[in-house]
DNA sequence: TAGCCCACCCAAAACGATTTGAGCCTGGAG
DNA sequence: CTCCAGGCTCAAATCGTTTTGGGTGGGCTA
């Protein structure tokens, strides 16, 4: 006989299991189940007997249990620089949105964007079972994080590409942004406008989009009025101390990002300069530092939200069973916002 | 004969389990186990030949079985109202360092500080079965969110105590912080000091604080000086305007946080005021717009990673059996970090 | 009355580990 | 030579579900 034959006793509060519903239902622990999972039809008067013990009892279905069986955890990891960077923090709870009404909840490591760390989180999450990974971390990292190509769980990256059958991506449109804003300033008459770019190698959709809005609007940028600086609001501010000091200065800056931006604007504070009369900025992100400062900053939104958003409905869809085939790649526009610097 | 008799051909790359390397081996899967777990000695070579069995066969321990056995999931939920908003960003990433080294994980639900989610999302960790639970949503809806008494995975509570045997708290002392920074105006030499409050019955502590190093400084603070904002840059605007229209200003405001104190600064910089000079001003929580407006922002600091730290420890210790007793309160300092605006 | 089909329900085998009582050797002591 | 202790190892039960292949009884048709 199993267990529990002292259900008289007062033992430590056991968890009650479906064995104990079974038994106060007087069926069998098959039936609880069934009823449980709708898979297979129950009378419904053996339906109601079942619920009632239920309910009674208390009975809560044991995950761990369901998920060694089924192998579903119902949990998705979301792998992440830095949950600390508002960016991921709201691609995380895009993702978590998009997800929970499917019963699923999300796992968040933070990498650091360090290989080895972002290795080490793989595996760990993946020996843990869950049913599905959102790798937001690193540029191009990702093949040597994945070990060979015997995948079976799905994954999708955002931010980047990677080439694997079962591997979907969501990317943010960098290019058509920029080329959206450098368009907006060439239209607004700023006759030379400048960009600050991100480091070399990085960010090169951003720069492409300007050059061709540029391209489009037949201004020419002398070489000058392409600088670069770090990401940072220190690097913003001396590549724009560095075009402020050209003999002759641009009269409109896109920045590559945010931060960027906001330490141009410095400089132009500063300078006495009047934005956007005498100097316009636009950014790129949409942060939350873009509305403190004044003038707020006009920007390209980055849609952390979104992004976090479609990777959640793409993994749902691969768990769900109602996609199965390659990878897939959706690409989200990045909507210029207007506000006070151009 | 159990399964998986045709080891010989290719079938779905099948889950190599505790039983396969045991084959392999020569030995039982409780030796396997054992060598593993180090519960039990097991001889030198047979250990050899395990160890080598498991790297051959690339076998990885399945932590769904293992948790359905021991009742240990190594994983810690975290509840805080919005993972976006930056403080609860930091405070989650604070304990996920403190708890990474030990092997845990943390599984983040955003509450959004609604009474139902907290609820909702309170017994879909439990159901999950999670090791123990970081409580920071919601100021006071914590014995509302928990069922009856019967508790038995541990709880960290941050910001707020809870009466609640097993039940840890960490929470960062508000009231010394907020009488350090009042302090530190009334030996700057400010007579006329106003404080900016959140809404009623909210912050209390911070007003409290004020009121202390008010006290101590001896000087009256006459009820007029005494405002309300809404915890938002607008409402701290407002209440600045406020305080400036009176007949005698202030020439220092403390302000409940860093939003309204932002607010505080629009007023000055549009009255033509010299900050710190005309007015100084000090807010509280040192969030990431602090050093982006100028001059930057004097405030205390809210220690959202030192909380979700300590809130880690304080549950590893449960959870190590290093501890067991009553609930315990750690309270962290908030210490002035001082910039231009005072 | 015999034969069938349905509608329901159950037994038992997984899932992949941990845990414990017991068995098998091998030496050394008596 | 017998016995016992100790060191290793194993079999089997357990954790709480899900999943199938069967049963069982009643109603309907011929």
């Amino acid at each position: 006989m199993p267990r529990s034959e002292s259900t008289t006793a007062s033992a430590p509060p056991a968890r009650v299991t479906i064995a104990h519903v079974a038994r106060r239902a007087g069926v069998s622990p098959t039936t609880v189940s069934h009823v449980l999972s709708g898979k297979r039809v129950v009378g419904e008067t053996t339906r109601r007997t079942v619920l009632d013990a239920i309910s009674e009892l208390g009975y809560r279905p044991n995950h761990v249990a369901r998920h060694l069986r089924t192998r579903q955890s119902h949990v998705l990891a979301v792998l992440v620089p830095d949950i600390t960077n508002p960016f991921y923090a709201v691609l995380t709870r895009g993702l978590a949105d998009a997800v929970d009404a499917a019963g699923y909840g999300t796992f968040v490591c933070s990498t650091d964007g360090q290989h080895d760390r972002e290795r080490k989180f793989f595996q760990d999450v993946m020996d843990r079972g869950v049913d599905g990974i959102v790798f937001a971390s690193g540029e191009l990292a990702s093949e040597i994080t994945f070990g060979p190509g015997d995948l079976t769980t799905p994954i999708v990256c955002v931010g980047d590409h990677l080439d694997h059958p079962l591997c979907d991506a969501v990317i943010p449109d960098d290019e058509a942004g920029s080329r959206d804003a450098a368009a907006f300033l060439a239209e607004r008459g700023y006759a030379r406008i400048a960009m600050i770019q991100g480091p070399p190698r990085y960010g090169t959709a951003r720069t492409a989009g300007f050059r061709a809005a540029m391209q489009v609007a037949r201004q020419r940028v002398p070489p000058e009025m392409m600088v670069r600086g770090d990401w940072t609001r220190k690097g913003g501010y001396q590549a724009m101390q560095a075009l402020m000091t050209l003999p002759t200065r641009p009269d409109a800056v896109f920045c590559a990002n945010d931060l960027m931006a906001i330490g141009a604007l410095d400089v132009a504070h500063e300078l006495g300069l009047s934005v956007p009369d005498d100097v316009a900025i636009i950014g790129f992100d949409d942060v939350d530092a873009a509305t403190i400062v004044t003038p707020q900053l006009t920007t390209v939104r980055n849609p952390a939200y979104d992004l976090g958003s479609a990777a959640g409905d793409l993994a749902l869809s691969r768990l769900s069973g109602r996609y199965r085939g390659a990878g897939r790649t959706v690409v989200l526009p990045c909507p210029l916002v207007e506000r006070g610097t151009a």
